[in-house]
DNA sequence: CTAGGTGCAAATAATTTGCAGAGGC
DNA sequence: GCCTCTGCAAATTATTTGCACCTAG
């Protein structure tokens, strides 16, 4: 937040029926001039510091509408007592909760949701929303030292850890295809991968400078802490498969293998597109998540092909689905 | 919970200076015989119901005082006051929470446990405890159904998918060294992938044959929903790795495959060793817990010894760490 | 003029506490 | 008899509401 939250266009954004009134106004500015966990009473107390004189049920109800018109999440950390944080083009996050110094940290993990997602799937649950919730004491208090609580512009981090498992995803996809193409036996299936590989190759450009422009705003950015947690395409699949091509995997395998990677990846760009700051990047990830199906359909086509000219009679086998249950 | 709370021997748990009063005695048994989440006044109400008249403060400090015992927890499921659930021999878990009836739902998942340690550790973090929930509408809801909530007998739940999954483990740990030994070139490689397949039997037989005696005390056992997740060894590296042994994989990787695999299962066990119910589940995963580790100083001793024999220079490159960030 | 917005005081709601009396050991 | 439990009523805390008044459109 800090510098991401400019007291951006809200105008727009209000409920039906509503009147603009400098005193709600004012707390709307106020609360977002302020990044962090507020509770109600936090927004009073800084209301009061500023200058007017305020009542608690007034903030009450600006916060209500806050809520209401998407600017303000209200988040629970247990403490008998609600908390709001901004939620105006701020993607929807986790917490790790210091128990000792009552800061929050937030960070995303696709990792985590990709097993709420199969939790509720196997208890034929529709999931709304999800909490988790890491409690503990941060390293401040765990060492002792009070050093300066260093901003979190977590947009910013969003994006560079975005790219950079979008950047490593197509770069294992890039050298899993060259490789497929180079070992593959038959003409198809090398034309095939000849075609990912390129878009592969081109998608990787877009990224790259995508986060050499990023990296160019903030030179410390890229030793900050991790916010995004995904292991994914990259380190997962396409990693080992690229691997095992080198050693001579038939090009159903390979293709197999390519499905489930751009499935997982297809999956990312498509989770993450929307909670994009900049209209830029999120055109890019729209676009890959779209590419990414493309090239899944692509595969699809070609393994059953495959599977078809070699008189399979798993060809019909349905189109690799979600990821089983174990056991 | 249902019939796995028969009210336990509480009578030793008791927090130090403590006396042994009627009322507090009938208000911990109440709470024991009722299964689910009980907010205080839904104690206070089913303590009406049974008999005596007891005061909202009774209640509210044994409840305190149940907590201490480690009878009883504190759980918020974000309703403004808090509700408790038996903790007495009953394993820390997760929940899906229906917003439209209310219910809540348990399970497990050793795939979130890993992630979150993930992300505290990135965060130099210390976890003390964490909180996950799935807001959502239950399938009851969904359907329109009413069906007859089914009894949610947690534990031995639990025990089923431990079993489970510890049998997957094992049983593509075996194959996994079965085929190694077959392919192995060398002697020493050989011996060693022989040794750990022998095991791997005799722990899958121990495993397989406690399943069977779990199962046949509920003929419906098998059919329930999953309520332990875990994406270990069996379906992610030793299946795949199995199946790269046979088009050849050399002894190094195989080991190291092993080691990743070894660690991981190695670490199930020991999670989850402590939450069974009964000894003998406990002494099983603790036992395999132990051989687990024997079995990764194997394999660790082994890939020294063949690294060096190969005179890498790698050799050193220290036993296989932590699953790494990504890129 | 009129639908909201605002302030203040009172109402809720869950939980805690002070204090006098009851009860185990 | 001492120390802990109980009950009841009052206190606390976070939040909501009723109602009279104010104000932007």
């Amino acid at each position: 937040m800090t510098h991401t939250h400019p007291t951006p266009d809200l105008d727009q954004l209000k409920p039906a029926g509503t009147r603009r009134s400098g005193k709600r106004e004012f707390i709307v500015n106020v609360f977002l001039r302020h990044e962090g966990h507020l509770s109600a009473d936090d927004l009073v107390e800084l209301i009061r510091r500023e200058d007017s004189r305020i009542s608690r049920a007034t903030v009450y109800r600006a916060l209500q509408w806050m809520e209401e018109a998407g600017i303000a999440r209200k988040v629970d950390f247990g403490e008998g007592r609600f908390r709001f944080e901004h939620s105006y083009r701020h993607p929807r996050h986790f917490h790790l909760i210091c128990k000792s110094c009552g800061r929050s940290f937030e960070f995303l993990s696709s990792d985590i949701e990709a097993s709420i997602e199969e939790v509720a799937s196997a208890r034929a649950f529709t999931a709304h929303q999800s909490v988790v919730q890491i409690y503990g004491a941060c390293e401040a208090c765990r060492t002792g030292r009070t050093e300066a609580a260093e901003p979190v512009p977590s947009e910013v981090l969003f994006a560079r850890d975005a790219l950079r498992i979008a950047i490593a995803t197509e770069r294992s996809g890039l050298e899993f295809y060259s490789r497929a193409a180079a070992v593959s036996r038959n003409r198809r299936g090398r034309a095939v991968f000849e075609r990912l590989a390129r878009e592969e190759r081109e998608h990787l450009e877009k990224l790259e400078a995508r986060y050499q422009r990023l990296v160019a705003q903030d030179p410390q950015l890229e030793s900050r802490p991790t916010f995004l947690f995904f292991k994914g395409a990259a380190n997962g699949l396409f990693a080992a498969g690229a691997e095992d091509l080198a050693r001579g995997l038939d090009d159903r395998k390979a293709l197999m293998l390519a499905v489930r990677c751009e499935r997982t990846s297809h999956r990312f760009f498509r989770r993450y597109a929307g909670q994009f700051e900049d209209t830029e990047g999120r055109r890019i990830f729209f676009e890959f998540a779209n590419e990414e199906r493309e090239h899944l359909e692509v595969l699809i086509r070609a393994y059953r092909a495959l599977s078809g000219r070699r008189g399979r009679a798993r060809a019909s086998r349905r189109a690799p689905t979600r990821s089983r249950a174990q056991a």
